[in-house]
This record gives C-alpha cells, structure tokens and sequence, in this order.
DNA sequence: ACGAACTAG
DNA sequence: TTTTCTAGTTCGT
C-alpha cells in the first residue's frame, strides 16, 4: 500500500515539504459523524462550553470571531441556525491519530506538528507533487472523512503559506505548490498580506515591524537578515530566509521530550472551600502522575497555582507556589502530597476559585531499574496504601484514588459538556449505528 | 534565575 | 451569571 514516491524520501534529503492541515479541525470530526452538520454554521466549545474554539466556514462567515464567549452567541444562536458542540477530544485525538498514520504511507519524514496539522519531507517534479497532494486529499476524505489542504514549498514557513493560499482560494481544489506559480503571482499575494500571516509572526514582532515600515509578507521577504537578526534574533533571520527559499527549520521526526507537564482546568461552579481545594488538587495531581508516567518521565520541580475569575475584580487572587520535590518522581502519592501540601496556608476559605493547575517541571527520562524491579514494586506498593490511607484519612475518602477508584461521584465543580457528541471511535457502548433503507 | 508576557494551534 | 488548554520561547528584572 506504499505510494511510490515513498521510496524516493528514504534516499536523500526531500526537496520539498507540504504542510497538511486539517479544515477546522474540531469541527470537521464532528461532521464525520453527524452529516446533518455539513453545510450548517457550527462552532465547537472550549471545556465548561466557555467559548469557541473551533468555527466551521459558515460559522465564520457570520463574523463569529475565535474565542468568543457562547453565552454571546446564544441568544442569536436560533436565527442564526447556528449550531454548538462539547469540545470531543477523545474523538479528536482518534481521528487525528488515524489522519496522521495515512499522511505516514506517503513520506518517510513525517513530522506530526500538532493534533489537526503535519509536515511532509516529498520529492518530485512541481506537477507531480500537486497530484500526490491531492491524492493525499482524497486518500484522508476516504478513510477518515475529513477534508484537508496541501500547501507545498522548498520551506516550512513557505508551505505554511502555500496552505493558507490553498484554503483561501476554492479553486485551487485544496493544494497549492508555490513551485507551480508564477513568482510574480506569488510575490503580488505576498505584498497584500499583512506580515502578522506568516508563521511565527503575531502581534508583538509585528508592531515592531510595522515601526521599521514592515508592513507585508513582502517587505518582510524584502528585509536584509543580517540586520534583521541583529534588530531581532536568529528565529527572525530563519523566517526571512525561509521566505526566500533557503530551508532553515528542519523537519523534526522524532517528538523531543517534553521539558513540563502542565494540569489545569477551569471549574464550571466555582470552589470556595480549601477542603474542595484540597480534593481537586489532588485529582489534578494523580492525572499529572498519570500523564507523566505515560510519557515515561520523572519531574523534580512542581508548581501548584489557583486563581479567580479575571472577569471580577473583587476579591481576585492568583496564587502559586513551587515546591522542589525530594527526588524525581512520577509517584501519584508523593505527587498529591506535594501539590496539597504547596498551597497549604495560601489559600483562602471563601474566595471563589474558578480554576487550579499543576505544573511539573524539570523532567528526565524515567530509565530502566531492572536488577531490584521486585524488591521496589514492593516497597512502592507499601508505601501508596500507607500513604492513601494518611491522605484519605485527612481529606476524605473521596479525595483521592488510584484510577478513577476514589471517585464516588463527580464533584459539582467537574467539567461541563452538555452538548457532547459520543466517543465513537473509544467506547464500545458509543458505536455509531448505520441503517440501510 | 525567575516570573510575566507572548506565540501557536 | 456566563470567558480553553498545553507547550514552548522571549523578555524584563
């Protein structure tokens, strides 16, 4: 099932990177599974169903911008025929999964660069890669259902570019090959797109920019790198380089190690009791645990934050605290201790907390320890019953548990999803069912 | 060295 | 009444 050109990526360096990037993502798995969304204006809602993080092209053509709070669109949500959904991110991470394993059968560089987008290392004529783009189109529309542009380009930042051409202009049929247009074309977009389009390129460098008469893609590309990375740094010089062609930024094929681990959530109600502090932190603490032993790290540093509403005034509070931990440790128990016992003394009773996070930082591989595996095991075991016993005993029975195990109920302060779609693809009892007529 | 701010998706 | 999350880098002190 390889496609031929596979082949050619093993040899020598590919001459040429696409960028795959899914159509709004969120909302695109959503439709998978419920084709009455196609054509409907839709939006995907952040956890709690805060705001909008995801906006179908119907969605945005309403000029609903990014981030938007829903409790603003509700009320014009009917007229609209506007449609919501729960953020579904086991349904996203499955498909993103899977979306990423068939962008695999095309390459042998393949660099997964976040949950909905991927860089391709491809060689071939600038023709040929336009059709491989597209039967890469066709290929993820197949087996996944969602839709995807192609941008191709000697560079990164290029076929970053190339992409949003791709998905700005319909009939280019979803791929762009900068290769393939005419350079005056290319340098005549350039100079109508405001410098803040290209990657890497946000509010603060593009303020600086507009200062120094920088205003498009074009001045940008037009600027001197030497002098540029002086003014600014190398990442800039990299940028102006890549603009012109000179590939600076690799494709990274290997996932680096995470350097933190970060746990935070906003509550639906608020918390205003440092004993419900105390269990969410120690939720939250397990979960890091588990994440961190999934990635097979261990952390040295932990930071314990908490915080009000930064929509009102009174009363506001944002305390954090680190804590060195003894040694590293992914241990659940040594990891809720940790995170209960940093706030302990700085949290208030009374003051409405509307979210709380653990931070673990100063990670190292988790290594082997083969010669005394048993006697450790062992001893850890010991240790966690001694532990969760201490814990329970202080806070409750249902303020901690290994696995979901202390949990009872779900607290009233857990995450709100109240327009979720099932997991489809990861729980049995969520299949979607299909009828023949 | 550290925390705040910025960037990206 | 209602406003994400994660991971990285850069900047200011």
């Amino acid at each position: 099932m390889r496609h031929p050109s596979a082949a050619d990526t093993s040899r020598r360096k590919p001459s040429r990177i696409a960028l795959v990037d899914a159509n709004s993502f969120y909302v695109s798995c959503e439709r998978v599974f419920d084709p009455s969304l196609a054509g409907v204006p839709t939006v995907v809602l952040s956890n709690n169903d805060g705001c909008v993080v995801a906006r179908s092209n119907e969605a945005k053509a309403l000029g609903i911008p990014m981030g938007e709070p829903w409790f603003k669109l509700a009320a014009r949500a009917k007229e609209w025929g506007l449609v919501q959904r729960s953020s579904n991110y086991e349904l996203y991470g499955d498909l993103s999964a899977r979306f990423m394993e068939l962008l695999g059968r095309h390459t042998n560089a393949l660099e997964v660069y976040s949950v909905d987008e991927a860089f391709l290392g491809l060689n071939g004529e600038p023709e040929e890669l336009v059709t491989e783009g597209q039967q890469i189109r066709r290929t993820v529309l197949r087996n996944t259902g969602l839709p995807v542009c192609v941008g191709i380009a000697p560079t990164k930042t290029l076929a970053k570019f190339a992409n949003r051409i791709a998905k700005q202009n319909p009939a280019m049929n979803g791929v762009c090959n900068l290769d393939t247009m005419p350079p005056a074309h290319v340098d005549h977009i350039m100079s109508r797109v405001p410098v803040t389009g290209i990657w890497g390129i946000a509010g603060r460098l593009g303020k600086r920019l507009n200062s120094m008469g920088i205003f498009t893609i074009a001045d940008l590309k037009a600027s001197d790198p030497v002098v540029m990375r002086k003014k600014f740094s190398v990442l800039m010089q990299r940028t102006i380089l890549e603009l012109n062609g000179i590939p600076c930024i690799e494709i990274e094929l290997e996932r680096e190690d995470k350097k933190q681990m970060i746990f935070s959530r906003s509550f639906s109600t608020p918390v205003t009791t440092i004993a419900e502090m105390h269990q969410v932190l120690s939720i939250y603490a397990q979960s890091a645990a588990a994440r961190l032993a999934k990635g097979e790290q261990l952390a040295k540093v932990m930071n314990v934050f908490a915080g009000t509403s930064h929509f009102h005034q009174s009363a506001s509070s944002f305390p954090s605290v680190t804590v060195k931990l003894p040694a590293p440790t992914a241990d659940p128990v040594i990891l809720t201790k940790a995170a209960v016992g940093a706030l302990d003394g700085v949290l208030m009773e009374g003051v409405p907390y509307a979210r709380a996070g653990v931070i673990l930082t100063d990670l190292s591989p988790a290594g082997y320890q083969p010669q005394f595996d048993e006697f450790v095991s062992v001893h850890e075991h010991r240790n966690i019953g001694d532990l969760l016993g201490k814990v329970k005993g202080k806070y409750g029975t249902a303020s901690i548990g290994l696995g979901r195990a202390g949990m009872l109920a779900p607290p009233d302060w857990t995450m709100s999803r109240k327009h979720s779609s099932p997991r489809y693809t990861t729980e049995w009892a969520e299949l979607p069912v299909v009828k023949a007529s």
